[in-house]
DNA sequence: GCCGTTTTCGGCCCGACTGTTTTCAGTCG
């Protein structure tokens, strides 16, 4: 059975060999098709299964010709009109297209000139020299592609939010700090809080445009400058980091930051909606002269290469300072960053009725913590008066368990003596902090606990993870996980899908079950804070949000200066769509335990 | 190839920068 991921990208592929062939729009049309059944909630094949042709003609961007080479796909396993295209150009696409500034266009001249099929081909063909002596490339471009060689060979993509966002806040931080800069920030999907990042982008309003660009292209951490122009420059950083920083006019503030936030679905429905008015929107502003055409002979003509801002556009100028000022004159409400994927959010700031999202200041406790009792560095105490610090009212100490050998899991025994410091300690604070009595408990592979029944009923907070076996079947994982959740005691299912970003799959099981079993037994799902986890994912904390599941964001700090690293996981949370409602510790400690201990 | 209170044709988001050109195609976001 195909997955979606399989069969988009097929569809992705047969966009770029499209593009290269010069057929206008089909390419468009395969790309939002192929994402369009990337997004999808249900297994493609599924879809087809049970609905047949039709039900894939309701996918949207999927009409009657895409749904018949769907079709086509599912029941064979291949596609002709594929094959077909492939033939004409069989090169390893998806690879040569990750070299920065390689386009269809490109790889199909490497190609037809000299036989470059994947990366490997390309790599001989730049060192020998050959490409700069291709029709439209030059030395410049042979270099640049031996660059991105080596890039794709060390860092291989995409950063971490979390690796990434302090590096922003400094660039961020050190524009705004220049002569004649009047804002700085940072937009793109680190604003968006994606959780993972491709490059950085920064917004700034300057007067000085200029000195702003000279700083930024000569700051100490810049390996090598990839353009640089009066209103856009662009870096590579030592780290493998891209940055981007484009200078606007103040007036066009607003439209710019909502620009360069993206995502790019979200821009161009606005668009369209713009389109729709007799409007036109673009980085400079919302106008309302939208004819296009007699605005891109102007620019063809004299103002070419300078700010496209002119004077006739600021005549027809409905919106731009700010980004608030856009989405009322379309009528709808603002629209947080995290929501703007064009996954529904526009729709339903049309309506207004767009939840109002956990914020970032709204969490009251943190409900997984580890100690020097096991694998962590600090005492309770120590993490305890951290916790205070970052401003929480509770949090719980949560250690791992004895089947977790390699970090002294606690078996009964030394819980209890655990839960007896935590009694002395709750008194020394004297009502500063609530410590909470928890544990991080195994799940064994039959979806037993590691702890007796006994031990488990006494605790405050009950966390139970899966740390071994993940590479049990689908079904087995599951039911595992299931057993555990229909233990009367367990509160919250810790790091439900065990993956690491951009190091390791999750374990394979079915999340959609997890979240209806959730919702009967009345468990809590933990979105885990921890850059590498991010666990549960946005997609999956949205289909909680819809089914009524109950969270808890927290931190797994290791160690004091961890705790209250809550930012990433509520980032999460509101890119899941979720509200206060939804999360257990943004309540207070008495609702809180009401629900853990009531829930049941 | 898709889509539709501008609906079965005729649109399809829009602009900046680079490199290689000498007016622009390709790429990117």
């Amino acid at each position: 059975m195909l997955s979606n991921l399989e069969v988009a990208r097929v569809l992705r592929e047969i966009g770029e060999y499209l593009e290269m062939q010069n057929v206008p729009f089909k390419p468009r049309a395969y790309e939002k098709a192929a994402l369009a059944v990337e997004e999808l909630e249900n297994n493609v094949s599924e879809i087809y299964g049970s609905g047949g042709l039709k039900a894939l003609e309701e996918i949207p961007g999927v009409g009657v010709s895409i749904a018949e080479k769907i079709e086509e796909l599912l029941k064979t396993g291949k596609l002709k009109y594929y094959e077909q295209l492939k033939k004409k150009t069989p090169v390893d696409l998806s690879s040569l297209a990750r070299i920065e500034g390689l386009g269809p266009k490109s790889i199909k001249k490497l190609y037809r000139e000299l036989g470059v099929a994947d990366l490997k081909d390309l790599e001989k063909a730049a060192r020998a020299g050959k490409i700069r002596k291709l029709e439209g490339f030059g030395e410049k471009s042979e270099e640049k592609i031996i660059k991105g060689l080596e890039f794709i060979e060390k860092a291989g993509g995409r950063f971490l939010l979390g690796s990434v966002l302090p590096t922003a806040y400094m660039i961020e931080e050190r524009l705004r700090e220049l002569p004649g800069v009047e804002k700085a920030v940072v937009a793109g999907s680190a604003r968006r809080r994606k959780e993972t990042i491709g490059d950085i982008d920064i917004l700034v309003i300057s007067k000085k445009p200029a000195a702003a660009m000279n700083y930024f292209t000569n700051m100490p951490e810049v390996a090598r400058v990839l353009a640089s122009g009066e209103t856009k420059s662009s870096v590579k950083l030592s780290s493998g980091l891209n940055v981007d920083v484009r200078v606007v006019p103040a007036e066009s503030y607003g439209a710019a930051l909502n620009y360069f936030t993206g995502s790019k679905d979200h821009n161009v429905a606005l668009r369209r909606i713009a389109v729709e008015k007799g409007w036109k929107l673009n980085e400079y502003g919302l106008f309302k002269d939208a004819d296009q055409r007699g605005l891109h002979a102007e620019r063809r003509g004299k103002i070419q290469r300078k700010s496209a801002f002119s004077r006739r556009e600021s005549a027809s100028m409905i919106a731009g300072r700010t980004e608030e000022e856009i989405y009322r004159a379309f009528g709808m409400e603002y629209v947080e960053p995290e929501m703007r994927e064009n996954t529904g959010e526009i729709e339903l700031a049309q309506k207004h009725k767009l939840p109002k999202l956990v914020g970032y200041g709204d969490l009251r406790g943190d409900l997984q913590t580890q100690t020097d009792w096991t694998d962590g560095s600090d005492s309770i105490e120590d993490m305890a008066r951290a916790a205070i610090k970052a401003g929480l009212e509770y949090i719980a100490i949560t250690d791992h368990t004895k089947r977790l050998a390699m970090t002294g899991g606690l078996d009964e025994k030394r819980i209890l003596k655990q839960m007896d410091e935590i009694d002395v300690l709750n008194k020394k604070l004297g009502g500063k902090i609530k410590v909470l009595k928890g544990t991080e408990c195994d799940i064994l592979k039959d979806g037993s606990l590691d702890l007796p029944d006994g031990v488990l009923s006494k605790l405050d907070v009950v966390g139970a993870s899966v740390h071994s076996l993940f590479n049990l079947s689908e079904a087995e994982q599951t039911a595992r996980i299931k057993k555990a959740m229909s233990n009367p005691h367990v509160d919250i299912v810790f790091h439900p899908t065990g993956r690491l970003i951009n190091r390791r799959e999750p374990y394979k099981v079915n999340v959609e079950e997890l979240i209806s079993h959730a919702k009967k037994t009345g468990t809590i799902l933990e979105i885990n804070a921890d850059a590498n986890r991010l666990d549960l994912k946005d997609d999956y904390i949205r289909k909680c949000v819809e089914a009524g599941v109950k969270m808890s964001i927290d931190s797994d700090a290791h160690s004091a200066g961890q705790v209250g690293f809550l930012e990433l996981g509520i980032a999460q949370a509101r890119r899941g769509w979720a509200t206060k409602d939804d999360i257990v510790n943004a309540w207070s400690l008495e609702k809180m335990l009401k629900f853990l201990k009531g829930g049941k």
